[in-house]
DNA sequence: AGCTAAACGAGACGGTACGTCGGGTCTTGGC
DNA sequence: GCCAAGACCCGACGTACCGTCTCGTTTAGCT
């Protein structure tokens, strides 16, 4: 189906997503208005309607195609020659980036937009929330955990991240160490 | 210097904290609006704007004022003779609570308020968020976890409470007793 | 019932008519838009819809309040002696003034929004084009003109003044003459 | 240079006319669209524009092309042997078919368009209502009238069948008999 | 039989105006 | 001086059309 008519303009697209990007950064998610981004896109407002069914989408979006830089997961797994790497090491970088700021701003973003419910929730969480709580219930499952307690602990470490970045706390990398901690092994697991 | 005029309608005060709370349960946080609340507490619109500088200002009130049912940090601290309850048992009858669906949409609404910023940010986390965070950390330090350690340990519980809120996820008793399990000793400590 | 609550703002009623009559006579009918109003009126789009459901209830209602200035039938009649004053001297003076080009499009305006249908077109026919219809016709009748036929004649007239404005040609006395000798009495009327 | 190249369809032609005329009975001049009538003629929107300037030059054209029914000026003159038909028998005709309800409809769409100047106003003139005056006129030279009188005459005869219309009052036969009436001879004229 | 060029359907594009909704302020009269 | 009522200005919302601009697809007349 080689689709009739004129085709969608990639252009416009980007121009819609980087203004988001610039708009959610200046301004924060509220403030962040489908107007404001048609404009600064110099896109018509009906052409981010026809594509985009909220402001979550379009942001969600913005974060897969990697033009607001969220820190994905960073890579599912380098392991050198054989160790694994550590949740301690992995948010020593992760951890670290997710909270500067500039990035926690887009956290508490999507965060809203999850409460929000709807559609845009599942999307985020399919998108974005999803594949880092799988990267690291990976590392933690490497680590001698239990697939359940695995799953719990990758909640607890995201979940602390949220809270930092909803309460605007700085995270030192003090901070980070201890949330690596919780993914120590246990006396009684040895 | 003791009120000239008219004094405050405790009355209408009530009135409007049950209304939000109502609306609140029943459409979630966006969808309450100043003029909704208004208009089913039959109180005038200007009324609420003289005594509340926000929603959320009315919401954390009324979750205060414990007319929004929302898990408050149980009790200081029920200790029967001298042992400590350990953050498992705890965890099980708070996190339970705390997860119900009707309490989960209040918990998102206040998520939501967070990241908006503002002095909403503030006054959610000087009534509610932080005394939950202070009653864990104490747990945990009851349990052996130093000062700093503990403060983590409590992010860490109270997000993973949160994301499951966000996310929708229900919560089993499976995995609050996973999550309390994050509280106990390490190997490295004794 | 002396009413509650903050009273109508007669200042912004008479603003939006001004401003309603200044964009006619500037860009036409077409080329009034609501916000337009508004904005030149310093008034709320909100308060316009308030108080006016289209367009042109904005613009009748700025007739009759006399804002713009379209010639009422310009009096009853003010028969000097006993004489009648006959078609052809009102239509001199009234018929001049409905061709001047700037409330020939004011005409035009009314006609548009008569041919839209709704309730403004009846409330147009209330407000003005039947007022002058039975001015004509009094004066008609007065000439011994049976009833129906004079209004007939009414109609004739009135539609005559219409024609000429929507089809832009200017009205010179020559015609207005022409157009009152319509109204003299027959052969067969004696 | 007649026709490199793929030509004209007649078919898309009539498509459009046929589509503008039902929508125009439907939903009146406004609630007229060019969209709207492109989808309904099942015409890519391009072609309406290719072809048309504005929603009254597809009207005009649909009337001039007989696929609205408007009666035009019934014939040039059918006059029998010698004598003049007399403008009310050419009325009690013409303006029996120009005030039913379909075809006022119509009539109030015209004069909308002419409301709205610009080349429609004209073209709308060129092609109906200065034939149908003309007509008018020459029935009334024929019956003793001087031209600028008769093209008075005319001027009012169309006016009082257009306010009639605009009004949206049934005509009947009186009506129309009281109508061709002014355009008899005067005691004046003899 | 192939080539060329215009018209065709479809539908996305940048715009403008619409009518509604909510925010936060102001102004009444009554208590 | 508080209160219910309700009008005020403001600005974002999502929709509907506008007129323009590609697309890929016919469909003729001219090679």
């Amino acid at each position: 189906m080689p689709s009739k008519g004129r085709p969608r303009s990639e252009e416009a697209r980007r121009a819609v997503l980087t203004a988001a990007a610039e708009l959610l950064r200046a301004e924060g998610y509220e403030g962040l208005t489908i107007g404001g981004i048609a404009e600064r896109a110099g896109v018509g407002r009906q052409t981010v309607y026809r594509w985009w069914s909220s402001k979550s989408a379009i942001v969600s979006e913005a974060v897969v195609a990697g033009v607001i830089s969220l820190p994905l997961p960073p890579s599912p797994e380098p392991l050198p020659d054989g160790a694994v790497p550590g949740l301690g090491s992995w948010l020593a970088s992760f951890g670290e980036a997710v909270t500067r700021e500039d990035t926690a701003s887009v956290v508490r973003a999507l965060a809203a937009a999850a409460a929000e419910g709807g559609p845009e929730s599942e999307e985020i969480y399919a998108r974005y929330t999803g594949p880092v709580k799988a990267r690291i219930a990976a590392i933690a499952v490497a680590g001698g955990f239990a697939e359940g307690d695995a799953a719990v602990l990758a909640d607890a470490v995201q979940g602390a991240l949220l809270v930092s970045a909803l309460t605007r706390r700085p995270v030192d990398a003090a901070y980070l160490a201890a949330l690596g901690r919780l993914g120590e092994p246990r006396a009684a697991r040895g």
